[in-house]
DNA sequence: CTGTTAGCGCATTCAA
DNA sequence: TTGAATGCGCTAACAG
């Protein structure tokens, strides 16, 4: 491989000068300029990062520990994170958890151990051990999606979203209303559920346990849990009118399931789900849904990172606003 | 930031050994590691991947180009990338072009000044530029979804795919079948519609070019295609009773139209797609695709990618098979 | 405007 | 079993 020093010799000068036209620094004449531009155009030399960032102490790379690639959330994040930081020169080193909690913990040793300028971590917990282990590592952090006190974060209001799709719902007359959510872990989506029970209180209607069921995150469990929450209410012949899943995708295996069995949505009963997905629209009926911008979320964190980075005045936590997208399946 | 000679000064011994106990190589007396363990352990140091990577040479990350990480070919692949590659301790750089290809020759070189030790290029043609590019960085590379002579490579059989699915349309009875394309300098996706052809052909069926029409790789133009099929066929009155499309989201976009046109899927108009998309088995009716195991595809490009750069047996070319999923849109 | 020098953090001879 | 010495490829004073 051909270095910085194979050039300054075949352009006569020395490896400064090379480094200084390398980065457009300092002094050079137009002469000595030309020459080292030929030689490295004829060799096709082009520098090592890695000898520059063991000088300059700079990478250039930030890591993103994200819980999957597999899902239009995650994958809309990075998409947003990629476009700031490709407009500054940052690469994104990727680390997929695949949904392992140990593997966070492992990958923030590693995105040091790489010296990664800065990370981006789509959490799915707020675990003490967590914070423990961010503080340790002591490399610049922002959370997307979760929030810590003491970290810097961009996340979603939740809260006042699904509050605000619960309330659509029993404007339109709905007063049984089920409620597909996920572990408890996930604070962010846990506010969901919050929100939830909280307009439902707001208006004296009473929530029934049997209406309340967990899902992972994949259609099936949607599928799985509204056959739960039915034959739960069966009994207590108080069926409900209407479903909020967390997830869209719980939502489509929801009205999956519905579908097969003969109830129609959104006559026999009303379903929304989070996350304004792609499809959403397109399904049959158009699923109602609230988008929270996961692209802008990506760019907004990548901005503050940066921002951080350089020093320059950043903001602690950002909420992100977001959009009831009312569609015919409620 | 602490380093190797701060842990061997620590320690009471030589940098020497402090990097024998790192990278377990030499003779360490107990004794002697047991000290330099103990500082690591209390100063949390963590070895500078770079300046390791400066004298060895290997980096151990490889460079993922891609088109986007917004549909379910590429996660899927990535994260098949990803479950082979941290087998061996390698990480991802992730680089996403955003369907613009100028940027895809870019990357080539960035991932090169980054010194990773491969690249797997997710690729969207197989232009002579490309071809040139990727000599002239000379890094292993493999690609996965299109090939090109010289360049190893996981494909899929997508002529194949295309010919068993045109033959199950026309078994069912089907003669007038519609398809909808991509640009055509994507010569895998190129060869669906070409086994469509050779498929009908065989059949003595005749093809009109009022049936074929193009999308990009979105819902929305699936939706606008099948639109311009339908006017351009009822002129002659030979409206097809069947529809393939090249991806399931132009599928599902051909659906949701067809549906607000009260043409019924599929007693009026059948329908297919490729790819085995998630949702594809949630739809109403569930939608007749083409799995193409792109997960799988990741892990063999891993691979194949490894061995070659361990300097093992590798093939040059991979062909994985396909898996025809029949459903009720047909 | 340019070259000399030093050193980033580590692995690897070579001697001891 | 250990340490001293060297250099990976580059940037950044500093001196000229």
């Amino acid at each position: 491989m051909v270095t910085i020093k194979d050039i300054a010799e075949m352009a006569k000068v020395s490896r400064s000068t090379v480094s200084r036209v390398l980065n457009n620094s300092g002094y050079v004449s137009e002469d000595a300029r030309m020459r080292v531009e030929k030689v490295i155009e004829e060799t096709k030399y082009t520098p090592s990062q890695h000898a520059k960032s063991l000088r300059t102490k700079k990478t250039k790379i930030v890591g993103v520990i994200l819980p999957t690639i597999q899902t239009e959330t995650s994958s809309k994040i990075v998409t947003g994170l990629g476009k700031e930081f490709s407009k500054l020169g940052y690469e994104i080193l990727l680390a997929n958890t695949n949904l392992n909690r140990e593997k966070e913990m492992e990958y923030l040793d590693l995105l040091k151990v790489r010296r990664v300028d800065g990370i981006v971590l789509i959490a799915t917990n707020t675990e003490p051990k967590l914070l423990e282990k961010i503080n340790e590592i002591n490399v610049p952090l922002v959370m997307v999606g979760q929030s810590i006190d003491g970290v810097m974060s961009v996340t979603y209001d939740d809260y006042h979203a699904s509050r605000e799709l619960t309330s659509l719902l029993i404007d339109k007359g709905h007063e049984r209303i089920a409620f597909i959510g996920v572990d408890e872990t996930d604070q962010a989506v846990g506010m969901r559920k919050k929100g939830f029970l909280h307009e439902m209180a707001a208006h004296q209607l009473e929530v029934s346990e049997a209406w309340l069921e967990k899902g992972i995150f994949d259609i099936e469990s949607g599928h799985v849990a509204i056959e739960k929450i039915l034959s739960n209410s069966r009994s207590s012949n108080k069926i409900p009118t209407a479903l909020i899943a967390v997830t869209d995708r719980l939502a489509i295996g929801a009205i999956s399931y519905l579908k097969k069995q003969g109830i129609h949505v959104p006559e026999d009963m009303a379903v929304a789900g989070f996350g304004a997905s792609e499809i959403a629209q397109y399904l049959d009926p158009p699923l109602t849904t609230v988008d929270f911008q996961n692209e802008k979320a990506g760019e907004q964190a990548a901005i503050q990172l940066i921002n951080y980075m350089h020093s320059k005045n950043h903001s602690e936590k950002i909420v992100l606003d977001y959009r009831l997208i009312e569609r015919t399946s409620i």
